[in-house]
DNA sequence: AACATCCGACCGATCAATCGATCGGGTGAT
DNA sequence: ATCACCCGATCGATTGATCGGTCGGATGTT
């Protein structure tokens, strides 16, 4: 009888923890602040899920906020890369440009939904200087989709009466599959994406 | 120089939330809940916010889990109270049934943000017994949803390839006028209403 | 090869502070 | 006198964080 050493699915971006302990902590603090909060989860939680005592977390991190806030910084940071990236991967049409950036938006959710719950329902606990950057890419992302918006309203491509209201929408209904999709595994990921972005097209579409 | 003892918005439902003190008690944790978290709130956060010590609230909560307990309760229930009541008023036609719902679904995220965000958020929290109400609630809001889409897409109104994509877009994206809405205050109630509920309509309705 | 030195990583013990909850007693209105 | 309501004091447990000390493996000198 052996164990499984494998992860079934990776909880943090490859590169992005660190080597050993380091690594180690971050999952740890990933999956615990997701399931009961920050506040909810004590230093000797994540310790002890670490493999580790409370004191040895501080070799590595100068307090229980510095982790999160690296988690909630690391987790923008793959959204916003994934956000960029597909945007150069596409053409300059509105409606391809939306649809890259759906997909790319509900497949970081899906990718790493661990994380992005942790970035996007903890970040609140964080002080406003340890959550900046953080809230800095955020502004980034929905900056792109809002110009996106704009560039389809102003061809005649898109009939937005509230744009505002698209833009909640839209990133808000991508933010729910950090939740939902890891109950459902029997819809794929491709199957996902295109979904949501034929849902956003459908928003956003001018109406012959 | 008098100070403002009238209630710029009503946090909680009329009649819910008791007399006196009791009122007061929920309320308090009703804001710091919200915006502190449960495992971030302490017994004397609340005691001093209400004007009380922490000794007094148990004489009217038997613990700190019952007050949220009985906030999320509150809160669900009023939601769904909305949803039963907006599908009575209207017609039987499925169009004007998911406009009749989407309205009232964004509309209790609208009049009651800060009771929506601690009903969604910090549900996770309770105990799975203490949940449990609240839960059922929830499970039966959807099913309204659920069924109104189902007859739509029988009737042939209705196009939706992927039905579970559909309701969780659509509920996940009324639930974030609660966090977003309080920062619009130029957005009226009726605007954000009838502009999530055309939403809904584009996502769902068969192109001719 | 043998020895001394150093250093990063980790641990057990402990700190003051705060946590949720309980108790007996006080207060005022009826 | 009764009764609901509230308070100060206090309980044991847990919190985030710090301390000195231990350990093993590199490094450098001879």
């Amino acid at each position: 009888m052996t164990t499984d050493v494998t992860q079934a699915v990776a909880l943090l971006p490859e590169g992005a923890a660190g080597s050993g302990s380091r690594a180690r902590i971050l999952e740890a603090g990933l999956e615990l602040f997701a399931t009961r909060g920050y506040h909810g989860t004590s230093i000797r939680d994540i310790a002890s899920t670490a493999g580790l005592q409370s004191a040895s977390l501080y070799g590595h991190f100068s307090s229980k906020e510095s982790i999160l806030a690296e988690l909630v910084l690391v987790g923008h940071e793959a959204h916003h890369r994934a956000l960029t990236l597909a945007l150069m991967e596409c053409g300059s049409d509105p409606v391809e440009q939306l649809r890259a950036l759906v997909e790319a938006h509900v497949g970081a959710h899906a990718d790493f939904p661990v994380l992005a719950i942790v970035a996007n329902h903890e970040l609140m606990h964080l002080t406003p200087e340890a959550a900046a950057p953080a809230e800095a890419l955020r502004d980034q992302s929905l900056n792109l989709l809002m110009t996106v918006v704009g560039r389809g309203m102003a061809s005649g491509a898109f009939d937005v009466p509230e744009p505002d209201i698209i833009l909640t929408a839209i990133s808000t209904m991508g933010s729910s599959v950090s939740l939902w999709h890891p109950t459902r595994p029997d819809i794929s990921r491709e199957t996902l994406c295109r979904s949501f972005a034929d849902l956003a097209v459908r928003m956003v579409e001018r109406k012959t």
